[in-house]
DNA sequence: TAACAACGTTTAAAAAAATCAACAACTCCC
DNA sequence: GGGAGTTGTTGATTTTTTTAAACGTTGTTA
């Protein structure tokens, strides 16, 4: 490998902190394994592990899972494993971040950057507002309870109203559509992992 | 490539259920974009898409990552994802299950059984209710808004007392504790992810 | 109908990662 | 001190992935 692309391999992991070599030797020497013994279970070689461990090369997604099955670990608790430093905890009611305006309103819980795991939202659905005629459809899963006024919400093939007190959870992978039919606002709180918009 | 790595690749995904190339399919689609404009974006050729798509290869971390960039997704997003088949996705009132019945009542949003990654709750705090001296800590992350009443909420070293429209966030690593400090019940709708208790 | 553009797929050559086998450094034990 | 065992690292070769450029299909337009 060139020096060239050492260093635009390193400039790669640089961009999102994420060091995939000193992830996987701090995983590895919590467990008390060397790398040949983790290579062994891994049905790999240790010179495998050691450039992988040095950042010398990128290993694929199919070797750095066989690799993980010898710890054992997932893929995805090897990625997950990021500390966003949290700053903020407490939010007042009027620092809440405001996603959308207009007919509908959507105030986030937490600061806007950052790479987190959920989302947390206070939505006001304006009489008559309505999410869109396309139906919305993404990763993850998301839940919600209804305070005040009604919402019609649809997902797939399914619709029904919900009012105060009533909730919804569903893969937000299904397509989904939210409408206020009524006269009066409607609020919920939402939540949806992982964040969206 | 031999047929028989073909199948010892299929073999290898099947281990975890999780398809790389159905994945960035579905998240590509999922945002509109084509293997081109996509490829693009992300700097790489529109063929190496195509062969990722289909499993012909595992690509590296590396450019995995510069695949997901272009989307723009990180690769612990794209690894937590798993889609667990949901059958019911609207909740009456009294249909929310509840896990703690007396002066702390959680009642939960969806399902009780199932692998989900987020957990919504509808909280009561009756007056003088406490989640316990000890403080709470488990993984991931929650957050929550005060509906009625007021919250002491303690996080670290950091306390406060939120009222109605408050909100709060942060990762459940940090020990945590909820206390209702008024003569008047609180409410709170809060999430959690992954699902705790 | 033909021309054109966009789409996903495929093939041969170039680039990168995995293996195999060696190397130096270190510990332990006699 | 010397030998046997372990550790992590490194070069030469093999295997796999990525690229670049083509192919076949589909939908649109003149």
């Amino acid at each position: 490998m060139s020096s060239i692309m050492e260093s635009a391999l390193a400039e790669t992991n640089a961009d999102t902190d994420f060091d995939v070599g000193a992830r996987l030797r701090s995983v590895r020497e919590a467990r008390g394994l060397s790398q040949r013994e983790l290579a062994r279970r891994a049905g790999v070689t240790n010179g495998t592990i050691s450039l992988i461990e040095q950042n010398k090369n990128s290993p694929s997604v199919a070797s750095l899972k066989k690799v993980l099955d010898g710890l054992p670990m997932t893929l995805a608790e090897f990625f997950a494993l990021e500390q966003p430093p949290q700053d903020q905890v407490f939010f007042r009611a009027e620092e809440l971040i405001e996603l959308t305006k207009g007919a509908v309103s959507f105030r986030q819980v937490g600061p806007r950057e950052g790479n987190h795991k959920l989302q947390v939202l206070h939505e006001r659905y304006a009489p008559g507002a309505d999410t869109g005629k396309s139906m919305l459809r993404h990763e993850g899963e998301e839940g919600g309870v209804i305070l005040r006024g009604h919402i019609e919400l649809t997902v797939g093939e399914r619709r029904q109203t919900l009012g105060p007190g009533d909730a919804y959870y569903f893969p937000s992978t299904l397509p989904h559509r939210f409408r206020n039919p009524g006269p009066e606002a409607c609020e919920i709180i939402s939540a949806c992992t992982p964040p969206y918009l």
